[in-house]
RNA sequence: CGGGACGUGGCGCAGUUUGGCAGCGCGCAGCGUUCGGGACGCUGAGGUCGCCGGUUCAAAUCCGGCCGUCCCGACCA
């Protein structure tokens, strides 16, 4: 491609509220453009990009058996009634009639469509399927974040495998964690699987493929002794022993005026320091206040209680429901002595004594709080938020808290949409049986971002060869002079002819425009073709990444990026 | 959903407090000088000031409503 001929805008200001690097550098490159809120339109470049992408995905799900669909993107409603979700999803379901009236909807993901579509399988012969397509989906999301990291339409692969028995699923479950690791690794992403929460797409077992940077929206704890990994929603660790100092007989109150938090309580009185208090935290569960209590230097992980309640119907109680409930508004709250709420504690507090805990009035907490004794715990769930340097729940060293953006994620949804849905097969003994699913999905847009956030510098994208635009970029300079153009024009020609892309940057611009414009969006290679060094028969070969210059002939030319590019091709692709 | 800001040529913004000719930078077009790291001069094109209504002799500016976008707190590829 003559660059003179493609439309590639890049702009010299950076676009206004852009945190992200990903997202001012695309902008900025000329890759995406904004239509709405959440929404962007890919230009020839980001079509470029996408493209690579798509096609990576693709090769590496073929290579695990899988089967490429495309399924429509507005559904009817008549489905997503059968599987729940019409009611169940809040929010981010869009939600539509036609002309005649007809219930529909713009998909934020394919489970109901593809398990209609495996209602046709009949036999355990037909097993195991891998079915995947790369469709847009929509969520209404209430705020996306400028850049491609969080939109509301995007594209993503996702795919759906249908097993006979567990078995068959955490093998197909297994294949595409390999196939993610490979995916990453070709885009040049260094993921780590963690543990993760189901969320709402329903099933029992998740892993979530994260890269870290700080531009990200979640945090995991990583192990580096054992390898341990999860998502905050869904980690733990081993929390130390506290030794109580002893306290006979009944709880006892004291007043605290004015103490609203537990850092002011540690500070006015010796015996209240953080973790010797217990922080007690009033929620709605279906409408009835729950209470959830844990240590007081700890925080709660709100993921982890709607895990543990199997209830996504959680919210935080607001102070006049505390007040009218408990008689106390927050900052004095304490479960001694109450039967008639659902009592919600952290194992961190078990067996803990000589407490400090409000006494359900304003202005007063008890001490000497023994949680056995005085606390009737209804259900011990791990509902604490992780920290850094908190001891490893199997190894027993430091954890790391870290940013990451998710790229991927894996679900075993089990017969969660086949059982509803009707999607059953015959076993070898005749026996109905409904198929195990599991469900994967990389989004195409977030990961093009991700990539950004990681292989960047102040001069714009350093693409990994795999995903780049174009993979070299002819630079010339004094292109109006025969010798420039026509050396230009056969590089141009040698290296097509050897399958590479290439970028002839013929325009009529001063050389640090052409330069500056090549690094923005991140061309790998970088061929200087001028009369500085025709003269003696070279060319400069420069590598973005390295920003390391050298001289080559011009008649080894292209050979020599031939040569480099699939070295580059090959690093990537082993890994 | 709760809270805060913004909306003015293609892009980034000033002007709004105190109503009075719609401006700046980048980009764009023409001419000239330049030309190996984002050049310079001259000339020029381009705007229903988000939308609707109100106040006023006069509204980008004041008032009301609506829409849109962004940011901070709970969800996801």
């Amino acid at each position: 491609m003559r660059w003179s001929q493609a439309y590639t805008p890049t702009l010299r200001d950076d676009p206004a509220d852009a945190e992200a690097a990903s997202h001012k550098l695309l902008v900025r490159g000329g890759f995406i453009r904004q239509l709405m809120a959440g929404s962007y339109s890919l230009l020839p470049l980001g079509r470029r990009v996408a493209t690579k992408i798509e096609r990576i995905i693709r090769e590496e799900m073929d290579a695990i058996g899988g089967q490429e669909f495309e399924l429509p993107v507005v559904h009817p409603g008549e489905v997503w009634k059968k599987s729940g979700r019409w009611d169940n999803v809040e929010g981010i379901l869009v939600k539509f009639q036609d002309r005649r009236g007809t219930d529909l909807l713009l998909a934020i993901t394919h489970e109901e469509i593809f398990t209609l579509l495996a209602t046709e399988l009949n036999s355990y012969r037909d097993l195991p399927q891998l079915w995947y397509h790369l469709q847009t989906k929509f969520r209404d999301e209430p705020r996306p974040k400028s850049g491609l990291l969080r939109v509301r339409e995007f594209v993503m692969k996702d795919s759906y495998s249908f097993d006979i028995d567990r078995a068959g699923l955490d093998r197909q479950f297994d294949l595409h964690n390999t196939a993610y690791r490979r995916i990453f690794s070709r885009m040049g992403l260094d993921a780590i699987a963690v543990q993760a929460s189901s969320g709402a797409m329903g099933g029992s077992e998740s892993v979530e493929f994260v890269v870290p940077s700080t531009a990200g929206e979640d945090d995991v704890a990583v192990c580096e002794s054992c390898g341990y990994a999860a998502n905050l929603e869904k980690a733990v660790a081993r929390v130390a022993p506290v030794a109580d100092e002893p306290w006979t007989g009944e709880p006892e109150r004291f007043a605290t005026p004015d103490i609203r938090t537990i850092a002011a309580l540690a500070e006015a009185f010796p015996f209240a320091a953080a973790e010797r208090q217990i922080k007690t935290l009033a929620y709605v569960a279906k409408g009835e206040i729950i209470l959830v209590l844990v240590r007081g230097d700890h925080e709660l992980m709100e993921q982890k209680l709607i895990d543990g309640l199997g209830d996504q119907d959680l919210r935080p109680a607001h102070p006049d429901e505390i007040k009218e409930a408990l008689g106390a508004l927050p900052g004095s709250l304490g479960a001694v002595g109450l039967t008639n709420f659902r009592i919600i504690a952290d194992p961190a507090l078990e067996s803990r004594t000589n407490m400090v805990t409000g006494a359900n009035e304003d202005d007063w907490h008890l001490r000497g709080v023994d949680v056995a004794r005085d606390i009737a715990v209804d259900d011990w769930l791990d509902v604490r938020r992780v920290r850094e340097g908190d001891s490893c729940p199997q190894c027993g060293s430091a954890l790391h808290v870290h940013r990451v953006i998710e790229v991927g994620h894996i679900f075993k949804l089990g017969t969660y949409y086949s059982v509803p849905l009707g999607a059953a097969v015959l076993d070898e003994n005749g026996v109905e049986r409904p198929i195990e699913m599991g469900s994967y999905g990389i989004g195409v847009g977030r990961n093009m971002a991700a990539v950004i956030e990681v292989h960047h510098d102040d001069r714009g994208i350093i693409w990994p060869i795999s995903l780049a635009p174009y993979e070299v970029v002819i630079t010339l300079v004094k292109g109006t002079e025969a010798s420039v153009a026509e050396a230009g024009d056969a590089l141009y020609q040698a290296l097509a002819e050897r399958g590479i892309e290439v970028l002839l940057d013929d325009r009529d611009e001063r050389p640090g425009v052409k330069f500056a414009d090549a690094e923005l969006i991140g061309i790998p290679y970088r061929i200087t073709i001028g009369p500085r060094t025709l003269g003696d028969g070279d060319v400069e070969f420069m590598d973005r990444s390295s920003g390391e210059t050298t001289r080559v002939p011009v008649v080894d030319a292209a050979d020599h990026i031939a040569a480099a590019v699939e070295r580059a091709h090959a690093a990537l692709a082993a890994g």
